[in-house]
Formats: structure tokens, sequence, C-alpha cells
DNA sequence: TAAAATTAGTTAAACGATTTACCATTCACA
DNA sequence: TGTGAATGGTAAATCGTTTAACTAATTTTA
């Protein structure tokens, strides 16, 4: 491995030098600039992050924190968030909390449980010194861990930060709902039925809200009998349909692929054609909703751009030091992408 | 932040011997040892990294290159490598190639861009000052990238290497075959369909052989025209079950749960009892098998151990650098477990 | 009892970067 | 022509550990 002291050496000139060529510091002649800088590339020269570390008391290194990297929508936001800090020269450490198990939207144990696996994790995390950390939830909703008393910067990723001074990324549920719904109705539908989550979900209460708004907007009344709350399964999916559908709906917006699966199962099942008889939206995009047929309009996750909004948020915050950035809005809402396919028609 | 020097300072030694203590290198009375562990742990001191990154020239970190971090083997494999490295006090970095589509059993590229996909990786791998690196295929198969010309320590998690020089650590696919058959000949079957993936793929070509052992071991005969060869799909299954059924088998053997759902999708349509008429096994015991009815008998696949056997085989390799550790076999090979559910009747 | 060996430490030099303080030149301007 | 500023550098200290080399005191051995 060459050292700075060596490139410094061939190029005859002192090591200052070739690290404020590298940093960008002070003024430097551009002959020995461009010297120096050929060099580097020749030796492929790259800086020892241990000594560089040591001597700026930055490790060049953040924390993710996911609450369950197996989840479908961690891996496209890891990803991204790996992408981004990759490309400033930062590493990520991956921390797993398997907190969460999505096969039936359950959390393992309850609140107070919850911090006696978190708290060791991020005593680890902070022991193990780290610049930051990114915290990757499984699902949208608002976390009180970091609120406490430590001074890394944080940054909330798909979920909902309590603290102010930590900024949160998530996607826009409300308008990717609205422009959903607003979508059935100008296809003529006036009678929708909402498949959600439940009740207190924070994704269910503002989908719900871009539901009422596109109903509002095309002057119908709003019916709560059309709303079914169940808990993100498939077979509350299942479970909604075979409540609305016999209560006249001519389409059903399933909040999630998912649950949305269960409707196709319960339509299926009453020989009801979707797309003819009865039209159908989903949400999330999710790989398996490719199996059904007819193809499902829904909407696209922006995972990789909440990953990458996080990142570069973080990553900010730690090289611009500078404390203007405090005036920016603290909480980013990333806009889904409709995917317009075969489970709606016209009424 | 507490330094080794405070320690040293407030016990009235020097920065040596605390450094001896903390490391077991030197003899120090057993006095002063106590003395400085315990202000260790009321100081909550943990050594700088960096500072010792620079000086013993080693980062404490390895990398993780992982085929695709979004598929079901990878979460498991991916945590438990993670937890035994921390454990050992070293960080773990994710890399993630995106080289694979589990939902089609393909790989972006042919063979050739495969290589431009991961030399780039590596070659950032290496420049970020690892100490080693544990490759975590998608699938078991043999790899070739890693035998080129660099020295740190490597091993293949779930994937054959090459190279004598690099151990793997894979399922036990030949024994796994071998013990489901063998329960379904000891269940009175005679006439056992393998639906199996592509022909040269290693864990079908294993599986194949441990079928084989279990067939002759019961006196049978070897049917050549009892084995289908698929692609890993559900529909693959489906065309298995579809292809061996008329043929007149009392058990088909599923050497995925993927393709398993495929299997059970055939016999539902024809009306067909599974674990009555026809006793049907799988293998994997993927999470999405748990939606199958009557409930599957498969084989887990070991996914903790393996990633536990492959990040101690590294640790063990970095922390005792002695080379007795040479005459160890290279593949380790990790027994599955059955799972005895519903899908298999008594002949 | 003198020499050798053991015990329990110490001092100072690394490791490879960054940064502070300093030093020649050269240039501009009055 | 002398002064001040700008230009293009350098030397040395520093970050927090580990480690090689050394030492003083005590114990063992011949």
């Amino acid at each position: 491995m060459v050292t700075l002291k060596e490139i410094a050496e061939t190029c005859g000139v002192s090591a200052t030098t070739v690290s404020n060529v590298i940093n960008g510091k002070a003024k430097t002649s551009e002959e020995t600039r461009q010297r120096i800088l050929e060099v580097i590339k020749e030796t492929g020269y790259k800086p020892n992050i241990m000594a560089k570390g040591l001597r700026i008391k930055r490790t060049q290194t953040i924390a993710l924190i996911a609450e369950d990297i197996a989840q479908f929508t961690s891996p496209p936001i890891i990803e991204s968030i790996m992408e981004t800090c990759e490309k400033m020269d930062y590493r990520v450490v991956v921390h797993n909390l398997r907190l969460y198990d999505r096969w039936s939207d359950t959390w393992y144990g309850r609140e107070d449980e919850y911090h006696s696996v978190i708290d060791p994790v991020i005593k680890d995390v902070l022991s193990a010194q780290v610049d930051g950390i990114i915290y990757v939830a499984g699902h949208a909703r608002i976390i009180k861990t970091f609120n406490k008393n430590f001074d890394l910067p944080v940054v909330m990723c798909y979920a909902y930060s309590e603290a102010e001074n930590i900024p949160s990324v998530v996607i826009d549920d409300e308008q990717s709902a609205y422009e959903l719904v607003s979508y059935l109705t100008k296809m003529g539908h006036e009678k929708i039925g909402f498949v959600g989550g439940r009740i207190d979900n924070i994704h269910t209460a503002q989908r719900l809200m871009g539901y009422q708004k596109a109903i509002f907007e095309k002057g119908l009344l709003f019916d709560p009998k059309l709303v079914y709350y169940g808990d993100w399964t498939r077979d509350a999916g299942y479970e909604g349909a075979k409540r609305l559908v016999p209560q006249g709906v001519t389409a059903l917006f399933g909040i999630s692929d998912h649950m949305t699966g269960g409707i196709y199962d319960y339509l299926y099942e009453k020989g009801i054609s979707i797309g003819k008889d009865i039209s159908v939206v989903g949400f999330d995009n999710e790989g398996l909703s490719a199996f059904l047929r007819p193809q499902l309009t829904t909407t696209a996750l922006p995972l990789r751009e909440i990953g990458r909004k996080s990142a570069q948020l973080l990553l900010d915050k730690l090289e611009n030091a500078n404390g203007d950035l405090q005036k920016e809005p603290s909480v980013f809402k990333i806009p889904c992408q409709m995917m317009l396919r075969d489970s709606v028609g016209k009424r």
C-alpha cells in the first residue's frame, strides 16, 4: 500500500502539499498540482482511512439501523443508501433489529420491549464510533427513541420522528392515494371501497385523507361504511372485499398490494371480472403483485429515492457542519409513481 | 470520549500497562489488573478503532458481498454474519451486487458481464481497506472470481469456490434430499417424482444424488422418466406435476418450496388430495410456504448456521494467523432440518 | 552468595494522515 | 526603493493506540 509520504517523495514535495492538493485546502501551483494528481492516479493511492479518521476525529462511517432487512421495502432503501454513501467515500455498517414480522404485521413484543431491543443496539452503534445514523423503519410511524441525549446526527427513513432536529424522509401517502382515487373517479367510479390497515396506522390514515380529498373534489359524499380496516394481511384484503362488494361498490382501493391479493382472491371466488365488473387499485408495486392477473394498477413506492434522500441529508449535515441547514423542512415527502395497468375499467 | 492515556493516569500506571491488560499481552499483577479493569468499566472506555487500526494495520472490518440482499435466503445469512462479527468486535460493511432476479431465477447479463459488475465492486472493497471478505451467493454454484491475485482472506458462503485456499460453506444438499426421500420410501412410496431445477444446477444435481441414494437403498430402480427439470419457478412446479402425475407417481419431491407451490396448484386443479392421494415434500422452508394447505413437509435451510460458520472461519483466519488451519477441509456442508408436517401420508 | 532468571512495570518510537505555525520568494504600489 | 501582501511552499506537532527495547526489584538456582 502506497502512502502519502511516498507520493510526496516521488513528486519532490512535502506531505503537506500532497495533503493540500487532495483536500483542496491551500493554494498550490497548477504545475505541482497536476504532477501530484498524476502520481496519485498512477499509483492508485487511497488515503488510509484509519490515519485520516484518527486525525480528523471522524470515522467516515455511518450506521444504518434497520427494523427488518428482510422486509420487501428494506433492500432498495438500504441499497440506495449504501450507493450514495459509497460515492461520498463513507462506509455503511448495517444493524438489523429483527423487530418486525412482515407476514403478520406484528411487532415482536410491546412498546416497552421495543426499547429493550433497540437500546443496546444504539449503545453498540455509539460505541462503534460512527459519524451518524440512518434509521430505516419497516413502516411509517412516529419513532420516539432518538430524542434521547446524544448528539450524533440522525435521519429517519420511512418513519416520522418526534424530535424536531431529526429530519424524516417518508412517502407522500396522501398525495399518492389522492392521485389513485382521482384516477378512479375520472374513470367514472362514484362508489369506491377503501380497504385499509389498522385505524391507528399512519399510512392508513393519510391514504384515507387522500381518498377523501379525491371524493370531495368530485363532489361526492364520503360514506364511512365504504371503509374497511384490516391488518395488512392477504386475508384482511379478502375480508374487506367480502364486506364492501355486497354494498355495491364499483371500485376497490386496496392500500397495499399484499391486501389487494386478497381482494383478487374474493373476486375470483365470486366470479366477478376484475377491471370489468369491478375495478381495483393497489399500493406499493410490490414484486409479488406482478403475479396478479389482470395486472394490477398500483403506485410504486419510491424506495430508492427515499434512501438516497435520507443519505444525502445525513451526508450534507456531516460535510458542511454550518448551521444554516436548520431552516430546511424537517419532513420530506417523496411522491410515488402511478403504474397504470389492467385492473381499472371505465364505468 | 475517554482515552487510554486518561485511564492510565487515573490508575497511576503507564499507557502500556493499560494496553497490556486490555489485550492480555504481558503479565500484570492481579492488583493493578483489577484496578484498571474497574476504571475501564466505570468510564465505559472503548478503544478508538481508528488509532488501533492505524497501529496494528487492520481495520477490524470485513466486507460482505451479497449477490442480492432481497432474496429470501440472504437476510438470515447476513444477520448471523453480522451478529457473529459484532461479538468479536468486527464491523461489517455490506455490498449488494443486485445480480440475480429471484422471480425468474435469471442472472442479469451473461457470465462475462458478471465480471464487469463484480470487478469494480471488488476493487472498491479492496481500496476500502477491509481485513477479509465473505461472499454470499444467491445459489450454490462454483465461483471463479476470487482466485485472482490478491491476498485478502475470503470465505464463500452458500457457494463453492474453485480455488483451494478459499473455504466454502454450503448446505448438505445430498444428505438432506436423501433424508427427505428416505422418509417417503419408509412411508411406503415406491414411485416418487423428482421436480428439479435446471439440469446443470448444483442444487439439482446433488439433491438428485440424494434422491437416487434413497431409492437404491430401498432396493428400487431409478427411473429417469420420473425426473423433471424446470427452472425454479412456480410455473415449472406446475408443469412438473402435470408431467409426472399421469405416470402414476404416489409422491412428488419438489426441490424448492416455491416450485412445490406450483405442484400444489396442479393437484388442487385436478382435485387430487395432497397427503392422501399423493404425498408431497418440498425443500427450503421458505416463509411463503407457510401459506400452503395442507402444511408442507419440507426441510429447513440452515441459513443462520451457514452465516455463522462462514463468519467464524473468516474471523479464525484473521485472529490466529498461524498456518495450521490449512489442514482443515475447505468445504463445509451444513445439514438441514426436516420439518414433518401434513403433506405426506402412508401408502 | 553471586549469577541468572523472573516479575512488573516504563519510555519512546512508531502507524499515516491533517493542521498549525512559519518561511522564503515574488509582486504591487506609493 | 522600501514596505506589505500574496504566492507556494515546509517542518513539526498531533490524533490514540501498540510494541520493541529497556530497567529495577525480587526470586531462584548452582
